[in-house]
DNA sequence: TGTTTATCATTCATCTATGAACGAGACGGT
DNA sequence: ACCGTCTCGTTCATAGATGAATGATAAACA
């Protein structure tokens, strides 16, 4: 059962991801260009690591090559010098926005295949499952 | 609803991961052993790499740090001269048992939080998701 | 005030995974 | 028997993730 799970998720992932690739993201990319879309202004990286469920070292790593793809800046935070924020640059708003879409489709043709109780029956095992 | 679902799966095998590295094993490791443990005889690389649904680069490291391990040895195919087959060591079995235990109870946990139907249920819609 | 403690991001070593390029070997058709 | 083609595993470059160690800075406190 383990396994099945961790196979229909990895499906999912690797579906998304392949879709992604054709605009230049990954999905970790997309993420974080998700939450920093979402908090609309300059996030520091380790709030971002939290949202995105993962270590500050990853999220070094991952501001780097989105820095090195122009879609994010790094700017200091005046209040704290240890802190180092991450900002959407004009193009970051842009390939967020495409990624969005792509996101969409990818849901509706998954769940495109499930009838309404099911949707909302799955919904509900999942938060069930999640944070033990 | 993909967020949350790559999320309930990634903490689940985030867990699974923790309890296993407690025996040295990852679940990428274990998960190789599985289908070596399955079969009963040496397999093939490539074949293993699909069991796995891998690419073969990656079995190729894999069967590397499980030989390190002493966990599983590569032996040639006397039929196919290209061919390495991989199998299981006396260590190998024993650990892949070892693991197996550590696996069903940690579903055992998981699933303690749902009752029959639900568990059918989510069962049923993981199939559902499978597989496209 | 000065010192300890905690927090921030980064670097490094390691593991897992992919895809492209490669060399060795099998195999089909001529 | 030979040649092209396909399949095998490996290597390499790269992406992504973790955890441990580090240096800079803030905060707490004696």
């Amino acid at each position: 059962m383990t396994f099945l799970m961790l196979g229909a998720v990895h499906e999912m992932e690797a579906n998304l991801e392949a879709a992604l690739s054709r605009i230049g993201l990954s999905l970790s990319k997309f993420r974080t260009l998700s939450h920093l879309a979402e908090a609309k202004e300059p996030v520091p990286l380790g709030a971002l690591a939290d949202r995105c469920s993962c270590v500050r070292s990853n999220m070094t790593q991952l501001v780097d090559r989105l820095e090195a793809d122009r879609l994010v800046e790094r700017v200091s935070d005046p209040g704290d010098r240890r802190s180092v924020l991450a900002t959407l640059t004009p193009e970051g708003w842009e390939r967020h926005a495409e990624g969005a879409r792509i996101l969409a489709e990818m849901e509706g043709q998954l769940f495109a295949r499930l009838e309404e109780p099911d949707r909302a029956a799955l919904t509900r095992l999942v938060q069930l499952l999640k944070s033990s």
